[in-house]
DNA sequence: ATTATCTATAGATCTATAGATAATGC
DNA sequence: ATTATCTATAGATCTATAGATAATGC
């Protein structure tokens, strides 16, 4: 086999590592184990990436750009009424963690084990943002004057979508775990509950 | 020194090691790191506990038999008006997470590792529970029958009570490293947040 | 010739225990 | 005599690298 399976197995290492540490954390999963789930033995994670941690900070960063990335790229049609573009705010937000539930999981744990990593964070915080919090917050205005939001600060608002839908999903383990849903009751449930945090914002803002 | 010193080593070790469990979890938090913390040696923390798990489970039984006891032991004056019952709820969890910023993560990561406690969460979640919870629902009942309240599954605020406070605290120590405040800012911060928590909770509840 | 893969191993932990020594309570 | 504390160490990982061997691309 040829350069396709040289990169299939760095690939291959990258995935393995990608699924073990989502799932387990950095000091939880060894480089064995990786190897292991590859199918090859444990140096050639280290000579594909020297380090743990080189492996992991490759990881870490590619999904967290992208996961970043993905937030601030939801783009409302101009005409969209203001308590529209909330909504589809919470839900793309909700979209986004139903697709990567063990995101935020992984940040908070690992952050504080490589501060460094801040600094790529608070890159990110400060690229796009800038300009969704600057039409969020014109938009905010607007409402307010017209009577038609509460007068609220852009942040608690940011604060508020971002905390119900991450808690949801750092909950929802462990209420599932206890309360032994299948497979269709739980999406069902995540279901409503994207409806109900949709109610939660609407009802913040509501005079 | 007598039997005060023998209480008090074995103290010092659940103390330092109730710290650092807390601080970095279970995995990165060594013996011989509790034992340097208390200033004796390493064996001597397997005298008392015999094995770290050990140690670990009577640490995370403890704070979490007594977490649990007091989010059920909220008790409100009976003429006490429905939405000041749930002010009061929202208001006395936030205090009680402000307590113990650290515990939902812990509960989080260590529960994966350990599913048994799962066991011990389980009795928990049926003891008291059960009778605040047919408070609310009647209380609930009776406010949506009276038109005072949105038609609402009592499950579901309490989802979102414990959501958007258990957000905050997790999601506040990584928004602190990267906004950078000072204790008073971080202080100031946390006692807005409590009280727009409260208005998220009884947003959500309006007709 | 270069790149990918493997075997073997050094060196650093870390947990748990055995066995020696010191302190304490009768 | 019993209980607390220490030293020393076995045995299990785990990361990272050195050096041998196999595969690949000229």
């Amino acid at each position: 086999m040829d350069e396709k399976n040289d990169q299939s197995t760095e690939q291959a290492i990258l995935e393995a590592a990608e699924r073990l540490f989502l799932e387990k954390g950095f000091a939880q999963t060894s480089t064995t184990e990786i190897a292991k789930a590859v199918g090859c033995n444990q140096a050639l994670v280290h000579y594909y990436f020297r380090t743990k941690d080189n492996l992991f900070n490759t990881i870490f960063e590619k999904k967290f750009r992208s996961f970043f990335q993905q937030i601030f790229n939801v783009n409302f049609s101009e005409d969209m009424p203001f308590l529209d573009k909330i909504r589809k705010m919470v839900e793309v937000h909700f979209d986004l963690l139903y697709e990567n539930p063990r995101i935020p999981g992984l940040i908070m744990n690992e952050l504080s084990r490589q501060p460094d990593q801040l600094k790529i964070l608070k890159d990110k915080l400060h690229e796009i943002p800038e300009q969704l919090f600057e039409q969020l917050s014109k938009g905010l205005q607007i409402e307010i004057a017209a009577g038609r939001v509460r007068d609220i600060n852009p942040i608690d608002l940011i604060i508020t979508v971002v905390s119900i839908n991450v808690a949801l999903f750092t909950i929802f383990p462990i209420a599932s775990k206890v309360i032994n849903f299948n497979e269709e009751q739980l999406k069902m449930m995540l279901y409503h509950r994207r409806e109900e945090n949709v109610k939660v914002v609407l009802g913040y803002l509501r005079p």
